[in-house]
RNA sequence: GGCCCCUUCAUCUAGCGGUUUAGGAUGCAGGAUUCUCAGUCCUGUCACACGGGUUCGAAUCCCGUAGGGGCUACCA
């Protein structure tokens, strides 16, 4: 039975990072019936916030990864037979590993202060234990009565060899670890325990992280052996640079999985992404990837061992891809939020008229908010035309009030406001003028959208309807009037 | 500094000793379609970090060099 788990420190947001390693051991426990197990690691009380728990389980479920066992989150209880699930409230566990590590010598008592210990360091100007505790006598333990003390692992001889699943094989030697510190003297754990304590007592089988673990896997693994249990299999995966080429700061745009969200993206779209930066499918230069499509091709055996940079062109061609693939429908209800969010009244259309609003938009989308530049003239007056398109569309006004007018005159007698036959009318009308349709259309977009680009222009009158039509025609021809009569002067 | 990992087009990558004039995708440039934009289709642009080996033969194996990243806390 596989089991995997995302172990995120909530001290802060989720971290797109963070959400690669989770979606590589969710898909990995997908796609072999297992189960996958969020766990987090709150140890350190003062980096801890509540808030940043909230917003990334709320990540993890805007991505569609869902945990089968983990803490309680929102109406959700917790879940699971292996909890808490939260390292703070597994303190006594620990202490008892620690403890037990004690008593059978593989650990030992260190009353050094962390202040007396800043001198010492290694050749190379690093912070080492120089090992001033290691060999206490039981009488040299009691003559320090209470004084307060951490608990240290005793770091053994020898070497170290990680087999990972994606580095391969790695070796370490022991003597480069110093006797780390494994319970502080406030009796909180140090990461490597609590990490080890927890894969051992929850029985993780595999553990899917970022590289910047590797170099810490084998004080795991001593720790492992000296607890007696087996090992999981490991993984590490690369981590995730920035356009720059350097560590995802967490201070950039887009280092918060729900920054993407407000930008407009899908979760499909950004799990597709990062399930592409370090992993290729086996089936060749295929590159869209739904949620059960990465379970059903997703293996560790794929994943790349170089760091990729994130590119947000990339990023923005596979929304785009994402949004003309999803069903109208589906896509109308998406969009409905983030009309409604900049104000736009989508209550008072019918479901059909949104429908049709969707449609006219999805294949011109690369993100959700790009709506709202399509569409906002379907909602509100609008009081100034594009400058640009202006100078370049209704050069001579006098001849575009003609035109406006002669198809004002025509759209007044329809009767069946439906955009194959408003097509119909602007052909007659462009037969009439004897000019091409691009010549009718385009300013005609203007006065009714007050831009140059937009959805299909008989398309967007039909949502547009008859009365706004004519009516901003109408305006439009005040306006040229207006404008002709100050370039007479 | 030490230890560990990495290095194919601008970017993500395929490639796992001969099938390679190194393939795909994004980007960029151009063309076609067209009511704009987009989309779609087509064409083009662009790479094996460097230096040594090993071999009949290397992007693929080995060793150096350079560059990048990670770890080196009573953070995780």
């Amino acid at each position: 039975m596989v089991r995997t788990r995302i172990a995120p420190s909530p001290s802060g947001f989720l971290h797109i990072g963070t959400a690669k390693t989770a979606l590589y051991n969710w898909l990995f426990a997908r796609k072999n019936n297992g189960t996958f197990i969020l766990r987090l690691e709150d140890t350190d009380a003062e980096r801890t916030d509540e808030q940043y728990v909230h917003g990334m389980c709320e990540g993890f479920k805007w991505l569609g990864i869902d945990w089968d066992e983990g803490p309680p989150f929102g109406d959700v209880p917790e879940k699971g037979n292996y909890g808490p699930y939260r390292q703070s409230q597994r303190k006594e566990l620990y202490q008892k590993m620690a403890y037990q590590l004690l008593e059978q010598g593989k650990a030992y008592k260190c009353f050094c202060s962390k202040e007396s210990l800043e001198s010492y360091k290694d050749e190379t100007g690093n912070l080492y234990y120089p090992g001033f505790c290691r060999n206490l006598t039981p009488d040299q333990i009691i003559e320090k009565g209470n004084a307060p003390y951490v608990i240290r692992f005793r770091v053994p001889e020898g070497e170290t060899i990680v087999n990972d699943l994606i580095q391969g094989t790695v070796y370490f030697k022991n003597s480069q670890y110093d006797d780390f510190i494994i319970l502080r003297a406030n009796g909180d754990p140090v990461f490597h325990l609590a990490v080890v304590v927890d894969d051992i007592t929850m029985k993780i089988t595999h553990v899917i992280r970022g590289d910047d673990h590797l170099t810490n896997t084998p004080r795991h693994i001593m720790l492992f052996n000296a607890l007696g249990a087996s090992l999981p299999h490991y993984a590490h995966h690369p981590l995730v640079h920035d356009e720059q080429g350097r560590k995802f700061s967490k201070r950039l745009h887009g280092a918060n999985v729900l920054d993407w969200r407000d930008d407009g993206y899908l979760p499909e779209a950004i799990v597709n992404y990062v399930a592409l930066l370090g992993w290729t499918s086996e089936e060749e230069n295929r590159e869209f990837f739904t949620l059960p499509d990465l379970i059903e091709h997703f293996s560790i055996e794929r994943i790349n061992k170089s760091a990729a940079r994130f590119d947000r062109k990339k990023l923005e061609w596979l929304n785009g891809l994402h949004i003309r693939n999803l069903p109208v429908e589906n896509l109308r209800e998406r969009l409905l939020p983030i009309l409604e969010k900049h104000g736009f009244n989508t209550s008072v259309k019918t479901k059909d008229w949104l429908s049709k609003l969707a449609q006219i938009c999805q294949e011109k989308l690369p993100t959700l908010n790009r709506v709202v530049f399509l569409a906002d003239f379907l909602f509100k007056d609008f009081d100034i035309y594009e400058t640009e398109a202006e100078a370049k569309l209704w050069k001579s006004p006098e001849t575009i009030i003609i035109y406006f007018k002669n198809i004002q005159d025509k759209l007044s007698t329809v009767s069946t406001w439906q955009h194959d036959l408003l097509k119909t009318v602007f052909e007659n009308a462009c037969t009439e003028l004897n000019i091409k349709l691009g010549a009718l259309v385009n300013p005609t977009r203007l006065a009714l959208t007050g831009k140059s680009i937009g959805p299909g222009f008989f398309e967007l009158m039909e949502l547009l309807g008859k009365e706004k039509t004519i009516e901003r025609l109408s305006r439009a021809i005040e306006y040229l009037q207006n404008k002709g009569g100050i370039t007479r002067e």
